[in-house]
DNA sequence: GCTCCACATGACCACGTGGTCACATCCCCT
DNA sequence: AGGGGATGTGACCACGTGGTCATGTGGAGC
């Protein structure tokens, strides 16, 4: 937790600290970021940012909870599930292509997301994460379980699965569309940044309708 | 690339550097892996492992494809498709459960699978996991067209669409069931660590058969 | 016995790290 | 005016890092 000195401070000061380490963290992640280039650039003293947390990862941990919220903020909109008459599916549609706009417009965050999600310290990841991941949960079960009162789910859906698969792939649109032709579903992005939509729709549609055969069902 | 030496190196000798190497990245990742510890602990002076490789990068590079090679040996039994009778779906549910109980019984695969995937900085990323998709890839398409063509997937599936999420999927199935339930997905696992099968099969279904609706066609 | 060469070794290097602390500065309160 | 608590500062610390290199070792070929 920040210490006291972190609230009471001037916002200017504060918002520059956050925004330099944001910048730091999601260059080259927590363990490999540095203290020295983020007072630096923030254009404070090393020993200040001891003054407001308790150590390096008191920081990164700020840093991510900070910006889990912001874009929480961001999606304010989509929270509340479908405009009256609008499908589920196009409603996952447009709410994920906005998601994957707005990690387009704001380096920042995404860039945070990245080292929020490929933490590989299970101490960290935990400090870290945890919070965030019960941030996306919240927002999205209800989304879920919406969608399956008014029928526009199969009664028997595996909404835990579904969740599964959506916070697999909320990380990963967030960050991979925008790195050179590393990841998977971000394949489908590569060729034509300006339309990140048509690509959006091909994974809800694949993820929602399936790809055409069932397993013999358990048990 | 390694050196020369390195191929030529008494069997045991490369195998203990491999292994304290595998441990080291495995759990501390690629940057805060050390290779003091790596030297140490395979009993080697640290001399020895830039003798071996051009520097950091280049023993993590090979560290990694060597770890892919080794999972896809393990794998090999799979790669072939379906046995005769045997439906796609009931072939993906087994290879994915004998994906996830390989990693289960082999930590050090699991932790250098988990570096590679959560590795942040770019050129790192790019060395190391474009070779370990395209082993992924090379052996998933082949089976996935095989599966169309047979009529077990429908004719209009989008395959590149299931790529990706496979391809988002594996690694996850490999890493997160077996960490303190940090991760969505794994949270099928984890109360239930002995039989891992049913949680598998509830994914493969979910994935293959949707969840009863489908977004208005594209275009 | 001698040369040669591939390899092994660990002391050593410059550097950057997270973190500390004695001191300076500021501003509110009396 | 001046005392005092809160905040800012950067020199400083011990340490671990990736990487180098002069020296040592051992065995094959003559």
């Amino acid at each position: 937790m920040p210490t006291s000195t972190w609230h009471n401070l001037d916002p200017a000061r504060r918002e520059r600290v956050l925004r330099a380490a944001m910048a730091e963290f999601g260059r080259h992640g927590y363990s490999a970021g540095s203290l020295n280039v983020i007072a630096r650039e923030a254009g404070v003293a090393k020993g200040s940012l001891f003054q407001y947390f308790a150590d390096k990862r008191d920081l990164f941990a700020t840093v991510a909870e900070d910006t889990g919220l912001r874009v929480r903020a961001e999606m304010a909109r989509y929270l509340a599930g479908p405009e009256p008459g609008q499908s589920f599916a196009d409603f996952l549609c447009d709410a994920l292509d906005a998601w994957v706009r707005y990690f387009a417009k704001h380096p920042l965050e995404r860039g945070v997301t990245a080292a929020t999600n490929l933490e590989i310290d299970p101490e960290v990841r935990a400090a870290v994460r945890e919070p965030v991941h019960r941030l996306y949960l919240d927002a999205l079960r209800p989304l879920c379980e919406l969608a399956r009162e008014r029928g526009e789910l199969a009664p028997g859906a595996d909404l835990e699965a579904l969740l599964g698969m959506l916070l697999l792939l909320l990380p990963h649109l967030a960050i991979a569309p925008f790195e050179p032709a590393l990841d998977p579903v971000l394949g489908l992005y590569g060729s034509d940044p300006p339309s990140l939509r048509e690509p959006v729709r091909r994974v809800v549609h694949s993820l929602l309708s399936g790809y055409g055969v069932a397993p013999t069902p358990s048990r």
